[in-house]
DNA sequence: CGAAGCGTTGAGTCCGCTCAACTAGCGTGG
DNA sequence: CCACGCTAGTTGAGCGGACTCAACGCTTCG
């Protein structure tokens, strides 16, 4: 047990007893001082096979912040990409009216701050879901062809491939009609970054709010108490509080291939009241 | 008038005739031959600055799309992005079901390819909506820190944050509950763009069909006509065919402002019936 | 214990989707 | 030349789902 699971005292979903996944496989989360290596950077984010190309003693500086703190303003001045490396992050654009939207979360191996690159300004708030802890690259260094290792070049561009790769899926997911659908689309998306990050892609829990849900999904924070209501009384999963137990993966994967079908929630009653 | 103004005969509206924006005033768009030079892919990015950088003998292959013709295939591999340097693109991305779903749109500047960075592989279908010219930019020497040139590097670097700017953007436009909105939010963002290339910010024609922007938008496509007739009942703009003209800018950044209001469309038809 | 916030559930209204009919523009071919 | 088919676009009728408003458990925290 190291000092980064015990953030909060939430207990979580353990990750999976058996390290036997290659793929991102508990890399060490974070140095006890103030900085961390690297090393361990590159292996957040799934750049193992650059592990070797990097000095042992090379470090980055670390910084971290309490649930429902900012890492970072929008419109502040960009300084720093930050590299998640334990707790979780919700990506907040709150226009001139004062209204909020959920943007995107981050969790462990995400990169923050991509977005700012040409403006030079956060683009969004960056608020931490729980207790957590980044390490810091310097923009100014990454962005300088010759004041960059190789390895820190490479992450920046699979950073900014994964992000993009992730807010096409997010279009995806928001094209779809019924909001079971994207109640559904985002379960699934997000127990696959679960995966990612070790631990299992079907029991897990949620660290944001129905409000952040549905902010991010476009719908009313109601809407996905309900979806999530129903897709429960489907047989389709376990909802206790934030904690989702995906029973039925394969049927969940089915359903949610119904972007624009005539209805749904009509199969869905059908089925939940069979 | 150069070549690739008559890529099809249609007028569009013709840019500013006065280019005094010093912002992408009017590029050369791309050399007669089959190549064109990195400078011009700089102008066309924004990245004026980095002009003098490069080599006036540095040269880029070139290739012509013609309009409905595929520029690439979902999952085709990857070993080029490409920058348009003339027309408009579309991206799309189709699932198992056959659901078609387009993401974006391409025009002069923009680069293709930056999302499958990481799978090697085209994560969406790359359509032209017009007679189109792109530069190609190969994968790996882009990639590599030692091969690429740091205009290059850099054009990546911006390129990427772009797109990602660009994709919140959708994300909160989508986000909006009326589709009036959603539309009202398009005209305004493309009409954004257009005026970057030194065009009209108001005036312009659109080059996708409302099958496309409902696509876009996530609605049907008889919403968005219907939305369109509305705001130009209400005196926001007029509309003929493709053509649009926005006559009332401050008008319309005032109603899509109301991403959550009780109706805005309420608002709108006491507007149209005055 | 009260206050505050999260989450759930119910009732009613309204918006957007589906289906359908119709017009306009375009190219083909009898 | 015009009939014909095809596609893009517009408009109308009706229905269903999501939002709004509201009330009520539940947990957390001062």
């Amino acid at each position: 047990m190291n000092a980064f699971e015990l953030t909060r005292g939430s207990p979580a979903w353990a990750p999976l007893p058996t390290p036997r996944v290659s793929f991102a496989p508990r890399a060490t989360p974070l140095a006890p001082s103030a900085r961390c290596s690297v090393r361990d950077v590159l292996r957040w984010t799934g750049l193992e096979a650059w592990v070797g190309t990097v000095n042992d003693s090379d470090w980055l500086p670390t910084r971290r912040v309490q649930a429902e703190q900012a890492l970072a303003h929008q419109h502040q001045s960009l300084t720093h990409f930050y590299v998640v490396g334990a707790g979780s992050f919700k990506l907040v654009k709150v226009d001139d009216e004062g209204f909020e939207q959920v943007l995107g979360f981050a969790l462990r191996g995400d990169v923050i701050g991509l977005d700012g690159m040409n403006e030079q300004h956060h683009l969004c708030s960056v608020v931490a879901l729980e207790d957590a802890t980044v390490a810091l690259l310097g923009c100014e260094d990454l962005l300088t062809p010759g004041r960059c290792q190789p390895a820190l070049a490479r992450l920046l561009h699979h950073a900014a491939a994964t992000e993009l790769q992730r807010r096409s899926d997010t279009q995806f997911l928001m094209a779809a009609a019924s909001a079971e659908v994207r109640v559904a689309r985002f379960l699934l998306s997000f127990g696959q970054r679960q995966q990612q990050l070790g631990c299992s892609a079907s029991r897990f829990r949620l660290r944001m709010s129905r409000r952040d849900i549905a902010s991010y999904l476009g719908v009313a924070h109601e809407t996905v108490s309900r979806a999530l209501t129903l897709l429960a009384q489907a047989g389709y999963m376990a909802v206790t509080q934030r904690e989702i137990d995906i029973l039925d993966v394969p049927g969940l994967v089915l359903m949610q291939k119904q972007s624009r079908g005539p209805s749904p929630c009509a199969a869905l009653k059908r089925r939940g009241g069979a």
